[in-house]
RNA sequence: GGGCUGAUAGAUCAGCGGAAGAUCGCCGCCUUCGCAAGGCGGAGGCCGCGGGUUCAAAUCCCGCUCAGUCCA
């Protein structure tokens, strides 16, 4: 390994290879009297307060020397439509990681592994990245922070085409620091590493000055592949087909540097701090006012990228950060809302970076539902804690864990509420395993994809013409398989299966005979169709989509782009697809959003919608280089997913939405005809769901709407009549409220209402919301009458009682057409009675306070008697049965037990 | 994506197979110059929706809907 370090730069330079005296390390320094690599813990920082620079820096002023500088040495910067300079912090165009953690990332998967050329070559950029690994340390340790900005020069090394390899990166890192930061050459070392992560790994050089790392040099060299020769760390490394120079210079660190200042908070956000020591009483606590300045520039590039807060994914980690600001904000007992100290900070950050601020509407309303949303928990969660404590004086380990998984009260938020009531909690030291405990049972799903690579190739025709109905082919294979004939053409328009687009249908003739396609999936680069019948032999085909299966498919797919750009003019750049599912019929769209879709805005996205088909915008449909198109559109493209390649199918509707999108589209939005909302809904948290119809289908549900309006209207119509007879969609929808049921299930409820209701006096409503109230109302009245003892009943069962003789003890049978517990309430009231009583569903038996008797015993025998069984409480006893004609032998049996009971006594 | 909770009066919740409850809030009366407090009385429940088991379901089982929360 010695020798990937011997670099000609070092000897040419005079620098020195020394061995650190502490960690043993070997590194490279112009300083003959140092002993340490310089590197912590091997020594202290140095340069606080007494810097060796020529003057402090801002980050703007790094940053820009950085850029400039390598742009001078002919690398290029990069440009994106919405973030500028940069990539976004969330990660968009991956599917591993969801914040971008480094400035290589950027360039990962699909440029380090060589499928595509980079952006440019060699580039230069400055990458806002977030780590939330170390949250403990942010504001504590005066170095860590959550966000920050690695600056990189990248060059992508092919062995046939080399850009700069190991002298030329080492050389321009020490002309870099000396002249555009102004440090002393002497200050600084550079320490041999090997450098592993991310599936790649290499030798790198960390630069050291005045014991912080300021960059790492590393020069990628191999990845990881379980035949290599190289072992490093239990894993097998082979050659990279691309040598990378992946530098990353850490923009804080290095104004730090040049500034000394206490810690590297008062160097990365220096107004925030000021503003934040003037809004608190108490200035003590530096900590929370650190990890606050942090936690919400971190926020504003998070929310401010189009993060929406939610219990899953990337959305998740921000409500972590959201929440953390609030106990700070708490903890400090700041006045300001968490709301207005972002905003604050996207003040600061508007110049350097413009399209954070651009969104301060969107991220001031999360923040509000989001602080409201942790208080409502907290609330929650202490009535809860005082409930314990009420019930068992002490909280243990388990209720913690309980607390903390179910409920998100955070241990020391427990603790802390306890301490009100006057109880210690003690947290446990292993709490953090414990969770991770719970859930270590959950196993990663593994995706056992069998992908045919044997198979030969097919040529999609429906992307030469997405209107293609008929074409002609030629057999290349075949195989039966339980689920019917298997056939691959040289060349087809049927869609296979894929990104929430069904398979077409349709019929493939052969040899004159016409046999139905069932089924067509994608294998690699095939299509695969799965036929209705078996087939003889044969060589052409003539193949013929289902046009009424495939153009509705169509109106839908492009239907869901013209709404999923609805929503972004209605809500926001936060608008983010996140699945959709294409129906003949409707079609289904769902989307990350920070709150539900309210009613009236139903109808806005309808109007927007349907005023954009209006406008007949033409559909483009084009396959771009993968970077032309992400320097085109931004990573908007990949809402759907991120496909794979170099050159990808990028679906334009200009002015509306674009994405990359393989399915089949309309040639022009007017043909979608118009969409018609069918029903929103939250299918998770930050999460809503669109169902639209489009084209002639949203008549057809026009259609169906209108006829059960019409059915139920008729329904109505003996108790109430209907005047006004507009907005039925509306009508509908809040009708289902009113009975809190989904609009298909209104029918049968509103039936079943309907016959519950006692005879009533016709009226008359002026709509259809009105007559559905009044019908309530009126249940409920029916309801109540039901369980309402009426006094005659009770009086005509008490006159017709049998007086036992020699007893005071009456004894009372009979039959009513209400409620019996009700009225065997009732009439028990009184002392000396006992009560046999039939409602027609249950035979209920109930005796006065003052009665001696078991009453258990008798309901199981008159249950018997009526085919079932019973039981109860001594004084209250219920029975019944399916024989319902044998009441009155029961009734009669009743009075002879209930004297032999009490005789018994 | 995988768990775990929860849904009962306007609010917070108890009940967890045999008459739907408590506390706060609301209304009325008593008390007071008036208010607060106190005393007495009252109104207010599709026990989330749909099935199933049972003689009997708020309660048990199965779906669904909604909400909360943790993990990756």
């Amino acid at each position: 390994m010695q020798k990937e370090y011997d670099l000609k730069y070092f000897h040419e330079n005079g620098y020195q290879r020394k061995k650190c005296k502490t960690c043993g390390d070997y590194f490279w320094t112009l300083d003959s009297k140092t002993e340490f690599c310089g590197d912590q813990p091997c020594v202290q920082f140095n340069f606080i307060g007494n810097s060796p620079a020529k003057r402090p820096l801002t980050l703007a002023e790094v940053r820009e020397g950085f850029l400039s500088f390598f742009e001078k040495q002919k690398h290029s910067r990069l440009h994106y439509p919405e973030t500028g300079q940069r990539c976004p912090v969330v990660a968009r165009w991956r599917s591993d990681i969801y914040l971008t953690i480094a400035s290589i990332a950027d360039f990962q998967p699909h440029v380090t592994s060589g499928v595509i050329p980079p952006p440019a070559n060699p580039l230069v950029i400055s990458q806002p990245c977030i780590r939330l690994n170390d949250l403990e340390e942010v504001g504590r340790s005066g170095r860590h922070l959550t966000t920050f900005e690695m600056m990189g020069h990248h060059a992508f090394n092919k062995q046939t085409d080399e850009i700069y390899w190991k002298e030329e990166t080492v050389a321009y890192c020490d002309e870099f620091f000396r002249t555009k930061i102004g440090m002393p050459r002497e200050a600084i070392n550079y320490k041999e590493q090997l450098w592993i992560g991310g599936g790649n790994a290499g030798p790198c050089v960390e630069v050291l000055a005045g014991g912080l790392e300021i960059a790492t040099l590393v020069f990628m060299n191999m990845k990881e592949d379980e035949h290599g020769k190289i072992s490093l760390e239990e894993k097998y490394y082979a050659p990279n087909p691309l040598n990378i120079v992946d530098t990353g210079y850490g923009l804080e660190r290095i104004a730090w540097f040049t500034t000394g200042t206490p810690t590297v908070y008062e160097t990365a956000f220096p107004q925030m701090l000021t503003f934040l020591y003037d809004a608190v009483t108490d200035t003590s606590d530096t900590v929370s006012i650190y990890a606050l300045a942090d936690h919400t520039k971190c926020l504003s590039f998070m929310l401010g990228d189009g993060i929406v807060p939610s219990n899953v994914k990337a959305g998740y980690l921000a409500r972590l950060i959201i929440r953390r600001s609030l106990r700070f904000i708490e903890k400090l007992q700041l006045r300001l809302s968490l709301r207005q100290l972002v905003e604050q900070q996207l003040e600061y950050l508007a110049e350097e970076f413009p399209s954070l601020i651009q969104r301060k509407i969107q991220i001031g309303e999360i923040l509000d539902i989001e602080t409201r949303r942790f208080s409502d928990t907290l609330s929650k969660g202490e009535g809860l804690i005082k409930r314990i404590l009420k019930d068992r004086q002490t909280i243990d380990s388990s209720a913690l864990i309980m607390l903390y998984d179910t409920y998100g009260m955070p241990p020391d938020v427990v603790q802390s509420i306890a301490q009100k009531e006057n109880v210690t909690v003690v947290i446990p030291s292993n709490f953090d395993s414990m969770i991770a405990e719970l859930h270590s049972h959950e196993k990663a799903e593994e995706e056992i994809s069998e992908t045919r690579i044997d198979l030969p190739a097919t040529h999609p025709l429906y992307y030469d013409d997405h209107y293609t109905k008929e074409f002609d082919a030629t057999i290349v294979w075949k195989q039966t398989t339980p689920r019917g004939t298997e056939i691959i053409l040289d060349k087809t328009a049927f869609y296979p299966e894929g990104g929430g687009q069904p398979a077409d249908k349709g019929v493939f003739i052969i040899d004159g005979k016409s046999i139905p396609v069932i089924h067509v999936e994608k294998a690699a680069h095939s299509i695969i169709h799965v036929l209705g019948s078996s087939i003889d032999g044969g060589t052409f085909v003539h193949g013929k989509i289902d046009w009424g299966h495939r153009y509705p498919l169509m109106k839908h797919h492009t239907g869901t782009h013209v709404v999923n750009g609805a929503l972004r003019s209605l809500f926001g750049e936060h608008i983010w697809q996140a699945g959709s599912q294409l129906g003949v019929s409707e079609a289904r769209f769902d989307f990350a959003h920070y709150k539900p879709i309210a009613e009236d805005e139903i109808k806005k996205i309808e109007k927007v919608a349907n005023q954009f088909i209006t406008q007949a915008i033409p559909v483009e449909k084009k396959v771009m280089k993968r970077n032309d198109a992400e320097r085109e559109y931004g990573f908007r493209l990949y809402q759907g997913g991120v496909p794979p390649g170099n050159l990808i199918r990028v679906l334009n509707i200009p002015g509306i939405d674009v994405e990359a999108c393989g399915g089949t589209h309309l040639n022009n939005i007017k043909e979608i005809e118009k969409v018609r909302i069918l029903k929103t809904e939250r299918i998770a948290d930050g999460v809503n769901r669109i169902t639209f119809a489009a084209g002639k289908m949203a008549d057809v549900y026009q259609k169906e709407e209108y006829e059960l309006y019409q059915r139920m209207v008729e329904l109505l119509s003996p108790i109430v009549t209907i005047s006004d007879h507009e907005n039925i969609t509306e009508q509908l929808r809040e009708a289902a409220r009113i009975f809190s049921v989904s609009t298909d299930q209104l029918e049968k409820t509103l039936q079943r209402f309907l016959r519950e209701i006692a005879a009533v006096k016709k009226t008359t409503a002026s709509k259809f919301v009105d007559a559905c109230n009044h019908v309530f109302y009126e249940w409920k009245n029916a309801q109540k009458q039901k369980k309402m003892v009426s006094a005659d009943v009770v009086e005509r069962l008490i006159h017709e009682a049998y007086q036992v003789p020699g007893e005071t003890l009456r004894i009372v049978t009979g039959i009513c057409d209400t409620d019996a517990i009700s009225i065997a309430g009732a009439i028990i009231k009184e002392p000396g009675f006992v009560v046999h009583i039939y409602d027609g569903k249950k035979l209920v038996l109930a005796a006065s306070e003052d009665v001696q008797i078991d009453l258990r015993p008798l309901a199981s025998e008159l249950g018997e008697i009526l085919g079932g069984s019973g039981g109860g409480k001594p004084k209250l006893a219920q029975c019944g049965g399916p024989k319902k004609e044998k009441i009155q032998e029961a009734l009669k049996r009743a009075i002879e037990l209930t004297i032999k009971n009490i005789k018994k006594q």
